[in-house]
DNA sequence: CTGTTAGCGCTTTCAA
DNA sequence: TTGAAAGCGCTAACAG
């Protein structure tokens, strides 16, 4: 590896001043040919690289965006990321990402470490110990120019740009989608009922579900999702379950194969998990697909546009999900 | 959102210099209690986070430790990246994470990005196109001051310090492993046949197999491993079957339920597969476990211990990999 | 066409 | 105990 050079060495080392140099590196039209081509020549030989942080300081620009995500296990977050790559990429802006790892310290000291002069704008989707705590002061102190992004895990006491998910109707039509298949007695299975998006899309089940019976909710830990399904379905005549994420999705799955009753298409299961995953399980798994990269990608082109525009007025979209059909909701003979 | 003050602007507000806010803030004792306080609640109040930009140039780092990889779906990649994660989370540098999508290109653009003033280290498993074009020269510009770790996949070429799987050693292991139990005809499945870490484990097959039998080699796309996989099961009384990624293993693992010769044991399977994924599959799928995290905790503290100690020498650390057992190499009635 | 100079925000001697 | 000034690497008026 080479030693690093400054703007200063090389014009020392050519015998001009150090602008001469930066003007000829930049293109300038008021440096000569012969003189450009010099400088071009030894900043290649040197392997002239400007300082960054020079760079930044001097422009008050970084040319960089920051994605701050809770979780890349998750496959919906794992697909907006690319969404969110797949079109800075095209930009001449740089990417930076940072991993809370659901911990709402880490997701603070990542959002400060990245608005104190990292990035131009922050794409983020809060972790869920920052939703428990409904602390978002870090995102409030965050300096009016840096333009944020939240997108999925929202909150709307942030003022900002938002790309969301039609959670609530999602699970509303999935309910639907039941009954008109004749299974009207459903059980809701979620590991996410702390988050935002969890929340709603309970409400969805609970809305949909109103004129049937009371609502069967089972909420926790995956573990627990697991045990207290098993029992059910033991206990009581369930037709279907939908389950909110894939934790619980996997939980609800291997109870029922447990009891033998997704096999046989006894019960239907309706959940949240990647589409390897989804495919590859036996049964094959019925999924509602949020549509990850388009989240990815429309967050990116928001925040982008709103870097050009910075006066324009708060967007907020919404991204809406399909349903995938598999063997889970398949009526068997 | 607030608007960031500058230290000059909270000087002048406070009517005193500079470097008396400078040095406040900093805690130094040449500042009297009284100014301390004076200045950390005018900091306070006016939400002061000094500029990275500035700070970085000042002091020549930038306390930021840069991780390019590959991609995230990978299962292996995205557990070393949480093992880098939770070592660097213990210290007080930031990290980074630049993610290439197996595009050389997108490569050389992060680690120039990044290496230009953005970090003090750079932890990365190269693309596969990289490894494919072998193509190492953007890591050869890296200047002196900005210590590397390659993991993983690595180049003998480029002087740093790496940390490895015991690629050959694994697969050499698990071929043994098939023939203790009887299986002597053994196939070898694989979609990284480009990158060094698949051409390793592939000799370790070649020379554990070399007694029994020519290799029977099925590399290529993962589509074209199940089609080629699928008719070798038909025509021949293949035994056994080592898969040397995760689609590898998936295509060999549907080829294998199609034939109806992974649920009665007729053939085995050893492939390479996250834990949730191996274990959903139906029959579950024995795998080699190359201890992920554990690959990218060892990185982290590599790096960390060389950017205390720049002198020191270069170092390698192989991490041992494990077979877990489970129901495709499960002997059945 | 080339050079001098100031300044981005901060730390750190050195002087007061 | 406080302040003035230099300088990190770079760009961009402004002079020459």
């Amino acid at each position: 590896m080479k030693k690093s050079i400054t703007l200063k060495e090389l014009a020392k080392l050519l015998k001009v001043s150090v602008s001469t140099v930066s003007k000829a590196l930049n293109d300038s039209h008021e440096i000569s040919e012969s003189t450009k081509r010099k400088v071009e020549e030894a900043a290649k030989l040197h392997n002239y690289k400007p300082n960054r942080a020079a760079l930044n300081l001097k422009s008050g620009k970084t040319n960089t965006i920051g994605v701050v995500l809770p979780s890349i296990k998750n496959f919906f977050l794992a697909r907006a990321l690319r969404g969110i790559e797949s079109v800075i990429a095209n930009t001449d802006y740089n990417i930076i990402i940072s991993i809370t790892n659901e911990s709402h310290e880490k997701e603070v000291k990542s959002v400060e470490a990245l608005t104190n002069g990292m990035v131009d704008g922050l794409i983020i989707s809060v972790s869920e110990e920052t939703q428990v705590l409904q602390e978002f002061s870090h995102l409030n102190e965050i300096p009016d120019d840096i333009h944020v992004l939240m997108f999925d895990r929202v909150e709307n006491s942030v003022q900002c740009d938002k790309v969301l998910v039609d959670d609530y109707d999602a699970i509303l039509k999935a309910v639907r989608d039941l009954k008109f298949k004749g299974r009207n007695k459903i059980v809701l299975a979620s590991t996410i009922n702390k988050l935002s998006v969890g929340q709603l899309r309970t409400r969805g089940y609970i809305d949909g579900i109103k004129d049937q019976h009371e609502p069967i909710l089972i909420e926790g830990p995956e573990d627990f999702v697991e045990v207290k399904m098993n029992r059910l379905l033991q206990e009581q005549e369930i037709e279907a379950i939908i389950a909110l994420d894939e934790e619980a999705s996997l939980a609800s799955f291997r109870a029922g194969k447990k009891n033998g009753v997704l096999e046989n298409g006894k019960v239907f299961l309706i959940g949240y998990a990647g589409k390897t995953m989804s495919e590859h399980l036996t049964p094959s798994l019925t999924t509602i697909d949020q549509h990850g990269k388009k989240v990815g990608r429309t967050s990116a082109k928001l925040l982008l546009e709103r870097l050009k525009k910075p006066q324009r007025d708060i967007q907020q979209i919404v991204v809406d999900s399909t349903l995938r059909e598999r063997d889970t909701t398949l009526k068997r003979s």
